[in-house]
DNA sequence: AACGCGACCAACCGCCACATT
DNA sequence: AAATGTGGCGGTTGGTCGCGT
């Protein structure tokens, strides 16, 4: 009542991001991080919102995603965090690193669900479907048995499926031995894929800056072309080698094509 | 070759929770 | 305690692409 939008709309650009403006963002973050996501297009020079500049960070830009296919373990995890948490994309993402809630929602409403109607499952209540479904494909029985056999059934108590009511009962983690298993398997798993967070935390310090004696507008690389080249080229690098390890795993487990 | 349709995904919108004044 | 500001979340939309007919 009486707020004001996130912005104003007159003079705001919307729609896809240009290179231009990513490259933008993307420098200005790397020298000043994101203090205040309000006073970020301005700082930036950007004809965004703040929350717009947040949104392409977070879902696109950040140099810690993983994008691609989720694997299979993660694939697992998101159903079964879903069946606990419900619609808590936020939640469920931050079980899954690398990835983003709004990236999980879209493999979601994708393919994740449907596969599980196909596997005779209520993707909102995880319960079977009360109508037989058609044939189901090989993989997904295997991915159905895994969880309801390594799954304590303990959010098949209906009330689970959330309405915004309770607070996630997953962190409590009291109940969560198998999500646990899965966590813990992924995050072996992940230990692939090229640790960024450590330079990350390097190109962000400001001890680092400080220390150089650079003002905001100095980066410590010599130019900032160097690293906008380089965080693309880090995507494209993730994007290869996630799909590399999505087509051999499914290769390995017989599996079937994912779309 | 052209068209229609569905899948995918980036981005927007509105609301909510929390912090601050 | 109320008002206000900000960040975050979840639902939804719209554009693009690929595939089938």
């Amino acid at each position: 009542m009486g707020r004001r939008p996130c912005c104003d709309k007159l003079g705001v650009k919307k729609g896809p991001w240009s290179a231009e403006e990513d490259k933008k963002l993307i420098n200005f973050i790397l020298a000043n991080g994101h203090c205040c996501w309000r006073a970020v297009p301005t700082l930036a020079g950007l004809l965004r919102c703040g929350k717009s500049c947040r949104l392409r960070w977070t879902n696109y830009l950040r140099p810690d995603l993983k994008r691609g296919l989720l694997s299979e373990a993660e694939e697992r995890l998101v159903i079964d965090l879903h069946a606990r948490l419900g619609n808590r994309w936020s939640k469920i993402a931050a079980s899954l690193p690398g990835r983003t809630d709004n990236e999980i929602k879209n493999l979601w409403n994708t393919h994740i669900k449907k596969k599980l109607v196909k596997m005779g499952i209520d993707p909102v209540t995880h319960q079977p479907l009360k109508q037989q479904p058609s044939p189901v494909p090989s993989q997904s029985i295997v991915t159905a048995e895994s969880r309801s056999d390594d799954q304590t059934h303990s959010h098949e108590h209906e009330g689970q499926v959330p309405s915004s009511d309770n607070t996630s009962p997953a962190e409590a983690s009291s109940d969560s031995g198998s999500t646990d298993a899965l966590l813990s398997s992924l995050l072996e798993d992940s230990t692939s894929v090229p640790q960024l967070d450590d330079i990350w935390q390097l190109t962000t310090s400001e001890d680092n800056y400080g220390s150089t004696g650079a003002g905001a507008d100095q980066m410590p690389w010599d130019d900032n072309e160097g690293i906008y080249e380089w965080l693309l080229d880090y995507q494209e690098f993730i994007v290869a080698d996630v799909e590399s390890e999505n087509l051999e795993g499914e290769r390995s487990t017989n599996g079937t094509s994912s779309r």
